[in-house]
DNA sequence: TTTAAAAAAGACCGATTGGTTTATTTTAGA
DNA sequence: TCTAAAATAAACCAATCGGTCTTTTTTAAA
């Protein structure tokens, strides 16, 4: 029954994508059923026969929201040739990512990874798994860098990518915070200086 | 020197103590009343004889752990003459943070902003006002260092105070997150190698 | 158009939520 | 030691929590 099906499919990705901006905004233990019920105009006979638990619907909306974010950064570094332009386009990417949030209430690596840490092992397994992707993908820009002469032979990708995820998720906490964009612009465009400076031969 | 606390005020006292780490850990939405009474040892009615609500005891609480911290940062920086000292000794700080946690639940400013900064306006102008003090203890340090001739004369304060905030806030996400503290330490090991090549004369 | 299956509605569940109220106990000053 | 006030316990509140179950509606193939 494919129709059938698809059709479940659709409203789970309905649910799925209502919920997102939930979660991330008002986090796992602040957002109840009824937020859900309300976002999606399903009620709970309808969500819960697509879901098991609250728990597998935050499971979902996180990766789901995670998943819009790598697609983003991904198509930008698909596009550029050089490891310092690629670089440059996730750069780029955050630069405007407060003004136009993909998904509503922040970054959702920031926002789950703080929540679930001491409280949701299921969600933490999840978060690191989308941090590591996150962590391989800068670190294999910064390796092609290397390969194509453009860094420094000695750099060391790995701890490179480190600085790189904490500047810009640092900033993006205190920019939400203060609700003003200078903090994460400032921690970018050190990053830049960092990449003509430090990286670049 | 004030040695007796009324009974309401110890009582006061220990029920911020005691439900500062449940904050910290479970968040606000993710806390609840009767953890408060567990901790506490209290029931509800001996609880709000002295709070009025349980926003009030989650202000009061992550007030308590921010004193905690900034007290404590505040000492190892009194200790030390030059700014180039304070700072590492700021540093010093939070490399030992994730083993011996002042508070447990990691860093409640980057928690208290996570949660509060779409949900919780009072909460969040009270992490605000903390990471104001923060920066400017940081900055100050980075000018009297300027006046001291040790950083160069063209060093931005404020600048580099953003820097420091957010690669530690940043550094602390990642190594909670990973449970390892590898990504703090790294973090850490960049801000001490700026310090000696882009601050220093 | 009929029909069986899938999807969704909506009533319902016990437990828990933050918070109040009243009764009891403890405190501390005279 | 007495006593009024302060502090706390414990019962209580309506509302909401996450989740289940039964009934109704919608779907899509024949």
């Amino acid at each position: 029954m494919e129709v059938t099906l698809s059709k479940a499919e659709r409203t789970r990705q309905l649910i799925i994508e209502r919920s997102a901006p939930l979660f991330n905004q008002k986090g796992y233990a602040g957002t109840s059923m009824q937020d859900i019920m309300a976002a999606s105009g399903l009620t709970k006979g309808g969500i819960y026969g697509h879901f098991e638990s609250k728990e597998e619907i935050a499971l979902a909306a996180f990766e789901h929201a995670a998943g819009i974010i790598t697609r983003m950064i991904g198509e930008r570094i698909a596009n550029k040739e050089s490891a310092s332009d690629k670089l440059k386009a996730i750069l780029q990417f955050y630069k405007t990512y407060l003004f136009s949030p993909p998904v509503q209430g922040g970054c959702p690596v920031l926002n789950t990874a703080v929540e679930a840490d001491d409280t949701n092992p299921l969600l933490r397994a999840s978060v690191v798994k989308v941090l590591n992707r996150l962590h391989k993908a800068v670190a294999n820009i910064v390796l092609l860098g290397i390969e194509r002469g453009e860094f420094k032979r000695e750099t060391d990708a790995h701890r490179f990518s480190i600085l790189f995820v904490s500047m810009i998720e640092g900033g993006v906490m205190l920019s939400k915070a203060y609700g003003d964009n200078k903090y994460l612009s400032t921690v970018i465009s050190q990053l830049e200086h960092m990449l003509g400076s430090e990286l670049q031969t």
